[in-house]
Parts: C-alpha cells; sequence; structure tokens
RNA sequence: GCGGCGGUGGCGGAACGGUAGACGCGAGGCCCUCAAAAGGCCUUGUCCAACAGGGCGUGUGGGUUCGAAUCCCACCCGCCGCACCA
C-alpha cells in the first residue's frame, strides 16, 4: 500500500469549491412552513429544538489583509456555528466589512491609494482569505459600510434620531486631534489624553458640531446591563464608563450679581462644612465675575493657562492643587454664609454644572485646595478613618459618623440619615432637589474627513438645517482626489456638490461636508445582514423577528466600551421610534483574548507578526485554526509558538492517515440506517454488535463516547483547547488499538474524531468524514453519547490513608461502602500504612474513593 | 487609590473540594534507514532509592475540612480597566 500523505492543499481547496458552489452555509430568512429548508430543520434529534441562531463575529476593518487576531476570532465564531448547525439550529452566520472611516482612510493615506481603491482591495484580501480558511459564511448577505446600498439607509437612521431629537447640533468645548485633523469622541481620547487611532495627544477647541443624544439612555444602558449575557468585566467597564452618581443639586446664589449657580454633590450630608466654592477654568461665567475688578488679569492669566494645558498635564489627581479668588462669594443655602468664590482647574467643566460647593474636613481635593491656598476647614462629621495616622487631625474624614457643627436639628443624626433630611429640606426651601449625575458625555459624531458616510442635512440661508428628504438619500459621498485631512472637512473642496437647493424653500443651500464616526455605520450593521438586500427599508419587522437579537456575538475586548454602547444605543433609540420590538443587540458576548508572540502584543515595530496567511499557506487552514484554538482558553491572551503549530498538524495528519488507511480497509458499509438519522445511537448496534465481547471494542467504543461527551460539554462552555485534546487522546487510543480491534469499530471511533474536530478542522473532517462513512459530515447530527457507555463496570478505587494515596486497586462499579472499605483495607500498601494504628474515622466515597484516618 | 482578572513542570496549559500536571510543545533514549527527512515506540515535576516505595511540590503566611491548586482571611507579584467625576 502507498504511504498516504496528508496533504491540506489538496484538501481544503476541494471542499471550499464544493461549499462556495452548493452555497452550504447561506439560510434564507422565512422558510416555508413544514418544508425542509434545511437538511436538519425540523427533525427530531438530540439537541434539535428546530430553532434559529444568529452567530456573529464582530465585523473587520478591512485594511491591508487579515491577520491572526481575525484568524482568531472567526475560528471561534466558527466553531460556534458549526456546532450549533449541528444540535438542529438554522444559523445566520453572515460577514460584512467596516469600511468606512478613518481606519479605512488612515490606511489609504499611508499606502498613497485613494480609499475606494484601498478599500476595495483590502476586501478583495479579506474575502479571499475567509474563503481559504474554510470559514461558513452565509455571503449572500455580504455587505460593506462604505457603499451606498449600506449607507444610504445610515443616513435614514440619522434623519430618524434627528427626527427625534437624539441628534442635534452645539458649540461645545471638543477633543480636537491634530494629527487626524478631526474632533473626537470622548470615547476615542485614551486615559492619557491620546487619540485612540493615531497616539497624538488631542486638543480642546470650541467647535459646532453634530451629536446624538446618547446621555437620554444612561440609566437604561446601566439598567439593562442586568439582562445580558455577558462578560462581568465588560459590564464593569461599561458602568464605570457610564458612571452614575446620586447626590442632589443645590443652589448657591452670588446675591452681588443675583446670579444663581446650582452644584451637583453626592455628600449634601456635608454642606454645613462648605468653606469656599470653586469653578471650572472654562465656566462662561469665570471671567465675566471678575470683569473690572481688581481680580480681573490675575483670573484671565490663570484661565488662559489651564485652558491651554492639556487634559494629560492636568488630569493628575496627585498634582499640586491650584487656583484663584475671584473676589466674590456666594450663599449657602443651609447657614446663609456668605462664602469666598475661586477659580481651580481640579474642577472639570464636563462634569456637574462646572461648579462645586468645596468641603474640606471631607473631601480629599478640596482639602488639598484648602491645605494650599490656606483656607478655613470645619469637619461637620464625626469618626476616624482606621488608616490613618494617629498623631494628625484624622482629616479629610470620608467616612460615615454622626454630624456635628451643623444645625441643632441634624447634629447628631448619623449623615445617611441626615442626608436624606437635608435634601428633603432644600427641595422644601426650593434650594435644592434630589439629583443624579452621569460621567457619559453625549456622542460627538461628526468628522472633518473625508471617507465616510456624509451628513445627510444641508444648510438653507433662510430654513437653517434641513434635513434631505429620504427618496433623495443616499447622499452620495463625491469622489475628490485630495481627501488628506486639512483640519476642515475634504468635502468643502468639492463645489458642485456642496452647493445645492433647499429642500424646503429651494433657495440656494449648502451640503453639510461633515461626515459620520465609523461607530456609527457598525452600531446597526447587525440588523441589516437580516434583511441585507432590502432597498425599501433599511429592514423589515418580519426578517429581524426570525434572527434578532444576536445569539452569540464574538469579538475583542478593545470594543468593550465604545461599539458595545454604541450599538446597545442604537438599539433601544430605535426600539423607541418604534422600528424594532427588542432592547439589546447582542443575548450572549465572548470576548476572545489577543495572540501574543515571544508575550509581546504582533506589530510591524517590533517585527513579531506571524502572517495568518502564510502559515494558512504553509500547514493549511485546518491546522491554523485548530491552533489557534488549542493553545490556550479562547477568552485569554495567547502566545503564538512556531513548535507548537507543528505539532497540531502533526496530529491531523496522523488523524487523517490512519482515518484514510482505515476507509481504504474495506468499502464503506450500505447503511444500515438511511441517511440523515445515521447518528450514533442508531448507528450504534451496527458498529458495535452486541456479543463481540472483545475488551479493546469496548474499551475503544467506550473512549469514542467519553470523547462525545466531553467535546459536547467543552463546546458549551467554550473550552475549545480542552475539546480538540479529548479529540486528541481519542486518536491515541485509535492509534493504541487500532490492530487489536474490529475494523468497524475502528472506523467508528475515527469517524466520531472527524465528527467531533468538524467545527475546528472543517476541511479535513469532511474529508476523513466521507471516505469513512460515505457521507458529509455537516449533514449528520451532533453526535450522541450513550450514557451506557460512559459508564463502566469497573474502576479504580483510590485508596487514601489520612489523606494520603497510598494505593489504587480494581473495584466493581456496584460495590457498596462496605465492600468498598473492605477492598481499600485489603490493599497492600494500605496494610503497610495502617498496620499498628487505630482507624479512627473512615470515609467512603463511591465511584472515587475510600479514606482512612488513622492515629 | 478603586474595580476586575490571573500566579500550577523547561514552555503553552489540564484538573465537579477527592489520584495535581490531561493534551500539546520541548528534551533524552530507542526502532526504521546505507544515511537523512518523515514516521513509530519509550521516558520526562523534584529529591532519596536498583526496584518497590517514600519525602517535597500549584506565589507567601494562616484557617476550614477526613481530604484544598480549588473554599475563607491576610499579604506579595503580574496584567487589564477606571481614576481630581464633586
Amino acid at each position: 500500500m502507498p504511504q498516504l500523505q496528508y496533504d491540506p492543499h489538496e484538501i481544503e481547496p476541494r471542499w471550499q469549491e464544493l461549499w462556495a458552489r452548493e452555497r452550504t452555509w447561506q439560510v434564507a430568512n422565512d422558510p416555508p412552513a413544514g418544508a425542509e429548508a434545511s437538511p436538519l430543520g425540523a427533525r427530531a434529534d438530540a439537541g434539535a429544538d428546530g430553532r434559529s441562531s444568529y452567530v456573529l463575529e464582530m465585523l473587520p476593518y478591512p485594511s491591508g489583509e487579515p491577520h491572526i487576531g481575525h484568524l482568531k476570532v472567526y475560528s471561534v465564531g466558527d466553531a460556534i456555528a458549526h456546532f450549533q448547525r449541528r444540535l438542529g439550529r438554522r444559523v445566520l452566520h453572515p460577514m460584512g466589512y467596516d469600511s468606512f472611516g478613518l481606519p479605512a482612510e488612515n490606511h489609504a493615506i499611508k499606502t498613497g491609494v485613494h480609499p475606494r481603491e484601498s478599500t476595495t482591495q483590502s476586501i478583495a484580501s479579506f474575502q479571499h482569505q475567509f474563503h481559504s480558511w474554510g470559514i461558513s459564511i452565509d455571503w449572500s448577505r455580504e455587505l460593506a459600510t462604505h457603499e451606498p446600498e449600506y449607507y444610504r439607509w445610515t443616513q435614514w437612521i440619522f434623519l430618524e434620531l434627528l427626527r427625534a431629537g437624539l441628534a442635534y447640533r452645539k458649540q461645545a468645548a471638543v477633543k480636537w486631534c491634530p494629527k487626524d485633523q478631526t474632533v473626537l469622541a470622548n470615547e476615542q481620547v485614551d486615559a492619557e489624553g491620546r487619540c485612540e487611532r493615531c497616539g497624538a495627544l488631542v486638543e480642546v477647541r470650541q467647535l459646532e458640531q453634530w451629536f446624538f443624544r446618547i446621555t437620554d439612555y444612561a440609566e437604561r444602558l446601566l439598567g439593562d446591563l442586568d439582562a445580558i449575557d455577558w462578560p462581568e468585566y465588560v459590564k464593569t467597564m461599561q458602568r464605570n464608563w457610564i458612571g452614575r452618581s446620586e447626590g442632589a443639586e443645590v443652589t448657591f446664589r452670588c446675591e452681588e450679581l443675583g446670579i444663581d449657580y446650582p452644584v451637583f454633590t453626592t455628600r449634601p450630608d456635608t454642606l454645613f462644612g462648605a468653606t469656599f466654592f470653586v469653578m471650572a477654568p472654562e465656566h462662561p461665567d469665570v471671567v465675566r465675575l471678575v470683569e473690572g475688578t481688581a481680580r480681573e488679569a490675575e483670573v484671565r492669566a490663570y484661565v488662559n493657562h489651564a485652558i491651554a494645558e492639556s487634559g494629560e498635564e492636568r488630569g493628575s489627581a496627585e498634582r499640586p492643587k491650584s487656583g484663584v479668588a475671584l473676589g466674590r462669594t456666594v450663599t449657602n443655602p443651609v447657614n446663609g454664609e456668605q462664602i469666598p468664590m475661586y477659580v481651580a482647574d481640579y474642577v472639570l467643566m464636563e462634569y456637574g454644572t462646572g461648579a462645586i460647593m468645596a468641603v474640606p474636613a471631607h473631601d480629599e481635593r478640596d482639602y488639598a485646595f484648602a491645605r494650599a491656598l490656606h483656607l478655613p476647614i470645619r469637619r461637620v462629621i464625626e469618626g476616624t478613618d482606621p488608616d490613618q495616622a494617629q498623631d494628625d487631625d484624622g482629616l479629610p474624614y470620608s467616612g460615615d459618623g454622626p454630624l456635628v457643627d451643623s444645625r441643632p436639628d441634624f447634629d447628631g443624626m448619623p449623615n445617611r440619615q441626615a442626608l436624606a433630611a437635608i435634601v428633603a429640606w432644600l427641595d422644601r426651601e426650593g434650594k435644592g432637589h434630589a439629583s443624579v449625575s452621569y460621567r457619559l458625555r453625549d456622542w460627538l459624531v461628526s468628522r472633518q474627513r473625508y471617507w465616510g458616510t456624509p451628513i445627510p442635512v444641508v444648510h438653507c440661508e433662510r430654513c437653517g438645517i434641513v434635513p434631505v428628504p429620504e427618496d433623495e438619500l443616499p447622499v452620495r459621498l463625491p469622489d475628490i482626489d485630495d481627501y488628506l485631512p486639512k483640519g476642515r472637512s475634504p468635502l468643502a473642496t468639492a463645489e458642485e456638490w456642496v452647493h445645492t437647493t433647499c429642500p424646503a424653500c429651494a433657495g440656494r443651500a449648502r451640503r453639510e461636508t461633515d461626515t459620520m464616526d465609523t461607530f456609527v455605520d457598525s452600531s446597526w450593521y447587525f440588523l441589516r445582514y437580516c434583511d441585507a438586500h432590502n432597498e425599501r427599508a433599511a429592514w423589515s419587522r418580519e426578517a429581524l423577528a426570525q434572527w434578532m437579537p444576536v445569539d452569540q456575538y464574538i469579538g475583542g475586548v478593545e470594543h468593550a466600551i465604545l461599539h458595545l454602547m454604541y450599538a446597545r444605543f442604537f438599539t433601544k433609540a430605535l426600539a423607541d421610534m418604534g422600528r424594532l420590538d427588542f432592547q439589546e443587540p447582542f443575548s450572549a458576548l465572548f470576548t476572545q483574548g489577543m495572540v501574543t508572540k515571544d508575550g509581546a502584543k504582533m506589530s510591524k515595530s517590533r517585527g513579531n507578526v506571524v502572517s495568518a496567511t502564510s502559515i494558512v499557506q504553509r500547514l493549511g487552514a485546518d491546522t491554523a485554526r485548530c491552533y489557534i484554538l488549542f493553545i490556550g482558553p479562547p477568552d485569554q491572551d495567547a502566545d503564538w509558538s512556531d513548535e507548537g503549530v507543528e505539532g497540531v498538524h502533526r496530529f491531523l495528519a496522523r488523524l487523517w492517515r490512519l482515518a484514510a488507511e482505515t476507509a481504504g480497509r474495506g468499502e464503506p458499509e450500505p447503511h444500515a440506517a438511511p441517511a440523515g438519522t445515521a447518528h450514533a445511537p442508531s448507528r450504534q448496534p451496527a458498529h458495535a454488535p452486541a456479543g463481540t465481547g472483545d475488551e479493546n471494542d469496548l474499551a475503544l467504543l467506550r473512549k469514542a463516547h467519553w470523547a462525545i461527551d466531553k467535546v459536547s460539554g467543552d463546546l458549551r462552555r467554550f473550552a475549545f483547547n480542552t475539546a480538540i485534546a479529548a479529540v486528541m487522546e481519542l486518536l491515541n487510543e485509535c492509534s493504541r488499538l487500532r490492530a487489536s480491534v474490529q475494523l468497524q469499530t475502528l472506523r467508528f471511533a475515527l469517524a466520531t474524531a472527524a465528527s467531533l474536530l468538524f467545527p475546528f478542522a472543517p476541511h479535513v473532517c469532511a474529508d476523513m468524514y466521507e471516505r469513512l462513512e460515505g457521507e458529509r459530515v455537516w449533514e449528520q447530527p451532533w453526535p450522541h453519547a450513550d450514557p451506557a457507555l460512559l459508564e463502566r463496570d469497573t474502576y479504580e478505587l483510590v485508596c487514601q490513608v489520612n489523606g494520603r494515596l497510598r494505593d489504587r486497586v480494581q473495584a466493581a462499579a456496584d460495590a457498596s461502602p462496605q465492600e468498598l472499605k473492605e477492598l481499600c483495607l485489603a490493599a497492600s500498601n494500605v496494610r503497610a500504612h495502617i498496620d499498628g494504628k487505630q482507624i479512627v474515622k473512615e470515609v467512603v466515597v463511591p465511584g472515587k474513593l475510600v479514606n482512612l484516618v488513622v492515629r
């Protein structure tokens, strides 16, 4: 017999072509009831419940070609999709490209190719790779966010939000990236105040921009986190980002000028300890308060200096406090005290009202400021922080305790109780009320960049901002050559495009020249897949009803806040507008870890990039996919090893070779059971005839059923690494027993291995299964472990003395505790350890062990 | 500082409170071969011991338990997120 050689380069294209030709992974909407829309559709197999399942990986930014990270997400997603299909579900598993926006445009600028062209190239490269990886995609629903057929509906959603009052324009201090020459959303600026995309230090500019009113949804975005099956840490990140604080808004009045200044505080119980009042440098009233006074010059200088500083310089808690007096006072509403006003850069304009009451005795920052400027400090809550040194005055104190030095009716009251009482009093007096504040800001969506969805409004000299009528959508992105960012939108140079007429009055008007943030495009794409070719609407409710919400969403942690929060906001807003019937887009989320090399993130500058393409070319897609899942738990970071991937390749080669040899030892049997019902339970008798009584056959059969059980459980908990290890064990057992079992037992075991490994290595498994069984493995139901074969007649009983392993003996599965104890006592090594000692306790765990406690 | 996750052989990693180290990599030995590649077989936590067997072992120190990598307390280290948010 010639040596059979595993050749992925022959096997993989063959199956890929078949799947493409037959459109195997395509699913239609709305299958006719009772008809055979899917070979597995309505069968009563184990696990088949006829439900549909929407498995979705985050869509890629098509720049360059896919890397190892893409290989990982889509390997994870494809394993889940295949498993769901074989459990009998109709699975929607589509693909698209996030081809508009900064990532694609920056790539284009770097390579000097027009974004339209470079995007098209990248998409072609991604398509080609996904095909050669054998990912089971329904290509009939493919989309790209830069196509007019798609962004037409992005524009429609923008207009819907505008109509609902959720899209608006305002002048604001916004984050500006000097390198990308555009404004950024708060979410796109990292902790050091750098641009999330290019790393440049971000500046603050006063500009008029478009916003989405995501803050209206803060409470629901927070509350509904409880209802979704997401990793806890992602929920925590979203909760932190929303940053809900409960407290009160309290009005402090500047009597001289007759102006009320509300402040937000989480500690109204400390109001009596307020000894001064501080405003943010950006507060519009700061300069007005000192105009024409002796303080004006000093205040102006301070404000100018503070505003010029970057967020990075200003943002540190360790930095010494600075500020200057405004020479004015406000009235503390609870006691009528006149307290001095200051301007200081530790107060942020973006949070609360941009002004605070300062209680140095009970707030660290106010305390530091008071010490720096020698301001009075008044303790109004008694208590000691256990961590604080004995010799200081115990201030600032932020713990609980009774009120002191406040007002007779509150003094002595526990502070939490006093808090409620004081808020109630303020409310009655009209000087304040309970209030909730959020850290979340409205989403700034306009960008002064070329490669994005045009914002579909015109600016009319007479009518102001006018939405483009729906039937004129899409507002097409004009082709322009000079798209480099230069501070104002490149679209402004397309004169012919910009000049238009007003849809309302037919007068002269100019088109909006800003484009939308990329994250707008990706905030609804999962809806479009459900009804990808609808030309009359973004989607139909019937189509959504079949698939949404997404059952399993898969993607990287880097989108824990941005994309995932925006998509949730869109879903809720569209549901409120009556366009959707659900509140959350992604019922379950799985976040996969990064693939590193030599412990470091792969990057071109480090020179440690492993090319997914070359691995697939060299060893095949099955090896690459299996290895990336075998390397470790998929939600954790994993380090790529060139030796490790070879090991997985050897495993697949051994498996395939043994399967091919075994298949060559005889024709596939004529099927005892009709195709399609040929799954483990019904097929078993044919493969394991009763009465063979052969120990090795039984052992191999048991191992196969053990593997079925193990892989099924592991797949449900995304433990792909141990699932693959289980199939390796099954193969090892096959190899060990190959010469000493009946052909049909070996064939069954190998077919089972192929069946179980199929979600991870589809090509080689399809090939093996066809050789062994003459059937298409993906049309077979997921195998079912026979409980009778998972149980054993005898097992290895662990014998412990004082909790230490001393011996192992064979015990009958149905042995009584008494019998087990006797077995253990009879074990020779146990006797050596209990000899001459007194047994004070016996612990018998049937099926496991006996522990004898001796003295 | 706050929150989350983690710390197990030479390495990646397995282990419902019940045989620690599955599976793989690497390493060593052997078989096949004229030779090599490929493939196959065996060994591989550590120390004592020829073997049998035993001691020690899951970041550190305590605790609970017949029994702890696993549960509890305190701490150390690493990674991630948040952080002058009133």
